[in-house]
RNA sequence: CUUCAAUUCGUGCU
């Protein structure tokens, strides 16, 4: 069965859906059953709206074999679901799970983002803190994003105070995101300041800053940027 | 020993 699993998760992580779901039905085919690991693995295959019907022949399979109250299941399924623009299952998978963690918030959160339903993000990730669930890096980039999509600078800096708070002001993709955010509500400077107070600097972040300039007219800052990118040794994509 | 979330352009019938 772990080689099984092994093998499926390997597809999936190569985006070969077709093949993973193949394994998925020979394993059964030879007298397997899947088990946690290979539900939660071939559901990351169906994360396309091409998908949601099998996805949720997925889910039905996830309730017969008994596996629906894993945790680690029920945010693949809140994932599938969020990233096929099926939110509102998504939501309703999250609000039946017994347990929930960071992972299930921020599935849900980055399914609102991906569909451009940034009000939406916002609103979940305060009732994800009024259940004192505490977020971590990964949910302020999205939610970063959410603020950036919306140009809601307030909004914004409120959740800075949070990312101090919680430590995470000097992860790469936080800063990433801030980068991103404020130049997306027209606050050069402040995207700026960010990037120049990095301490960590990757592709994302020059690419952030770049872009930033670039959509607000700082076009010769962009190309002294791209130049200094590629004099400290960053490849660009 | 094998699964789950995320950040940085665009994805535009000019």
């Amino acid at each position: 069965i772990v080689l099984w699993n092994s093998m499926i998760a390997g597809y999936v992580l190569s985006e070969q859906c077709v093949k993973a779901v193949e394994l998925f039905h020979q394993m059964q085919w030879e007298g397997m059953k899947p088990d946690k690991y290979s539900l939660g693995s071939i559901l990351g295959a169906c994360i396309c709206p091409e998908y949601l019907n099998y996805g949720k022949q997925v889910h039905t399979h996830t309730i017969k074999s008994g596996v629906d109250s894993i945790l680690s299941v029920n945010n693949a399924l809140v994932t599938m679901y969020a990233r096929c623009g099926s939110i509102d299952n998504a939501k309703l998978v999250l609000e039946e799970m017994a347990e929930r963690n960071v992972v299930s918030w921020t599935a849900l959160i980055g399914g609102y983002v991906l569909h451009k339903h940034d009000e939406e993000a916002l609103k979940v990730f305060c009732q994800m803190q009024r259940t004192g669930m505490k977020p971590n890096d990964i949910t302020f980039a999205s939610v970063l994003r959410a603020c950036g999509n919306l140009a809601a600078l307030e909004n914004g800096k409120q959740v800075l105070a949070q990312i101090f708070k919680i430590g995470v002001d000097t992860n790469v993709c936080v800063c990433n995101a801030l980068v991103r955010m404020y130049a997306q509500c027209g606050s050069i400077g402040d995207a700026r300041k960010v990037f120049r107070n990095a301490s960590e600097r990757d592709l994302g972040t020059w690419n952030a800053m770049i872009s930033g300039c670039a959509q607000h007219g700082h076009g010769k800052e962009g190309l002294y940027l791209f130049e200094k990118m590629l004099s400290v040794g960053v490849k660009p994509d």
